[in-house]
DNA sequence: ATACGGACATACTATTGTCG
DNA sequence: CGACAATAGTATGTCCGTAT
């Protein structure tokens, strides 16, 4: 394996090495990337170090954002455990191991729940490490500690997607975790390990709040510093990527990193460019230069985005387009058997006709387009992606419109386009009948069982002596409890003795049981609409959800 | 196959020192 | 001030053996 340090020499810069071979290209470009959370990755929560960083009683990260057009001062404290120390790069390493896994729970069943259950052999393979060393083992479990008793304190940093709120609040990272071997909370013993996400997590993953890094390439870096960068620049270089550079002040970089801060510029240059290079090197940055800031007191690192960023950029588009996930095709209503029907043809052209797309082209991607495509849902998603997206994002929205049919993108599963919710309202509207129909036919049950009971009552015994015998129910329920006395009034201890009277009388009489008369309510409506009779209840929905 | 402890190797980092 | 070298401490990882 490549980050084998002692396989390698270390001194050898890294695009000397880079001529891999085939089977290393293939992985590269098979695993494509992982998403993970975005605001770990902004907030510098791994600093950049192979030591561990005890000492540290917190790290404190200022940051001044654009919050609807008003600059806003932004302050998170990451408060390290005392025992475990802060996060560091390795963590951050199998980190981003965890989010591979998440990826491929949430592909394969679409949500991702807590608890996530992974062996610590899965997580070293991704890694790229060694899965018989006992050091690994252990070095995981204290990773999974330190991770889940780091706490972060936020002033607006952390967003929350679900609820699209920047939150100011204390948090962990993961709520809880539970190693191979120990106690689950439901008493059983784990049989491997589990870690419960946050909920901020957990949230902000479902609701496609994610940020895309390279593995392959990542796992590749040697440097530290090169390694807390990688998903740093990401956010940096995206949000100036029509200027082509990125600049930081060098005081807010360490700040962010925690790193030493020298006054010197060789010095500047001795701790940074080893990284800065490697970066250079796998194409993350075209150039990278140290400067003194316009006031000459301080320095600044400009970054020049890199031809990997470009490239990564247009693989994803081409890949999901913008915020959009690849997975398996949603399911929609669309007739998928039989080419679209010169009704339902015009019907999409003049839907994309109104947003703009030319008629002849519009044309053209209806005779293109694929069996059951779910174009109505495409054009829908892309009015909502138009509608959320800051204004001039998208200058040429119809080339939006385009893009999304010609490319038949899949939707992510937290769109709800106008198919889809009235077929969510239709399944709701059915389970409110259902529910309704149960709440019906319970009544109906209930009602039932009295008559039967008054009948029996009425038949059988004076209303003397049922009130003599709900006067001896009472003084057994008294004898029984003695402080329901104080609990109950004389009315209510009443009504009890009496309905204790009505229990005892229905044990005696033979009387159907709920589903019976179910049963025996269905073949009533059934008769009843064989005989052409009008349907006065609703009919049972039956095994219909 | 997975988990883990111990022995061992090594490479990274900060610090200090030296020299032009 | 800048560049480089030596040094110490330790984080990180492998190999091996053993248990489940």
């Amino acid at each position: 394996m490549d980050n084998v340090r002692a396989a390698q020499n270390p001194r050898v810069k890294p695009h000397e090495t880079e001529p891999q071979n085939s089977q290393q290209k293939f992985l590269a470009s098979s695993n494509d990337f992982v998403h993970i959370e975005k605001n770990l990755a902004s907030l510098g929560f791994f600093t950049p170090s192979t030591k561990k960083i005890k000492g540290s009683k917190k790290k404190t990260i200022l940051f001044s954002k654009e919050v609807d057009g008003k600059k806003v001062e932004l302050r998170a404290v990451i408060l390290p455990s005392a025992e475990y120390g802060l996060p560091i790069t390795a963590d951050q390493d199998k980190f981003l191991a965890l989010q591979k896994i998440i990826a491929d729970i949430r592909y394969q069943k679409g949500m991702v729940n807590n608890p996530i259950g992974f062996t610590s052999a899965e997580l070293l393979r991704i890694l790229g490490l060694k899965v018989n060393a006992g050091k690994n083992y252990s070095d995981i479990l204290e990773w999974a500690k330190r991770m889940t008793l780091t706490g972060i304190s936020s002033e607006g940093v952390v967003y929350l997607a679900g609820k699209q709120v920047w939150a100011s609040d204390t948090f962990h990272v993961f709520e809880r975790f539970v190693s191979f071997g120990k106690e689950m909370p439901d008493g059983t013993i784990a049989d491997k390990n589990y870690i419960w996400l946050s909920e901020w997590q957990l949230e902000n993953i479902n609701s496609n709040h994610l940020l895309p890094i390279d593995l392959e390439t990542y796992k590749q870096l040697k440097n530290h510093i090169s390694k807390a960068l990688v998903p740093l620049l990401q956010i940096w270089l995206y949000a100036t990527r029509a200027g082509g550079c990125f600049e930081k002040r060098y005081h807010d970089l360490c700040q962010i990193l925690n790193i030493r801060q020298y006054p010197n510029l060789s010095r500047i240059k001795e701790k940074l460019a080893p990284s800065l290079e490697e970066l250079k090197s796998y194409g993350y940055l075209a150039n990278w230069k140290i400067e003194k800031t316009s006031s000459g007191a301080n320095y600044k690192i400009a970054l020049y985005h890199g031809e990997k960023f470009h490239r990564d950029q247009r693989r994803r588009l081409a890949q999901c387009g913008p915020g959009l996930e690849k997975k398996a095709p949603v399911e929609t209503l669309q007739d998928n058997d039989h080419l679209i029907s010169s009704e339902v043809h015009s019907s999409l052209l003049e839907e994309m006709v109104k947003r703009g797309v030319g008629e002849a082209t519009a044309g053209d991607l209806l005779r293109n387009c694929t069996p059951g495509q779910p174009i109505l849902d495409q054009l829908e998603w892309g009015d909502s992606l138009i509608r959320q997206a800051p204004r001039g994002k998208f200058y040429n929205p119809a080339g939006l419109y385009i893009h999304l049919v010609r490319e038949n993108l899949i939707l992510p599963e937290s769109f709800e386009s106008s198919q889809k919710r009235r077929l969510r309202e239709a399944l709701q509207q059915a389970r409110e009948d259902e529910e309704s129909h149960r709440l019906r036919l319970e009544l109906a049950y209930s009602d039932y069982k009295k008559e039967l009971i008054d009948r029996h009552i009425q038949r059988n015994f004076s209303k003397e002596h049922m009130r003599s015998w709900a006067q001896s129910k009472r003084l057994e329920l008294l004898e029984q409890d003695k402080r329901l006395k104080d609990r109950w009034n004389e009315q209510t201890l009443q009504v009890l003795a009496e309905n204790k009277v009505r229990s005892d009388i229905a044990k005696r009489l033979s009387i159907m049981t709920f589903p019976e008369f179910c049963k025996r309510e269905q073949r009533k409506q059934q008769r009843a609409i064989t005989d052409g009779g009008a349907v006065q209840s609703p009919t049972l929905l039956e095994n219909s959800l």
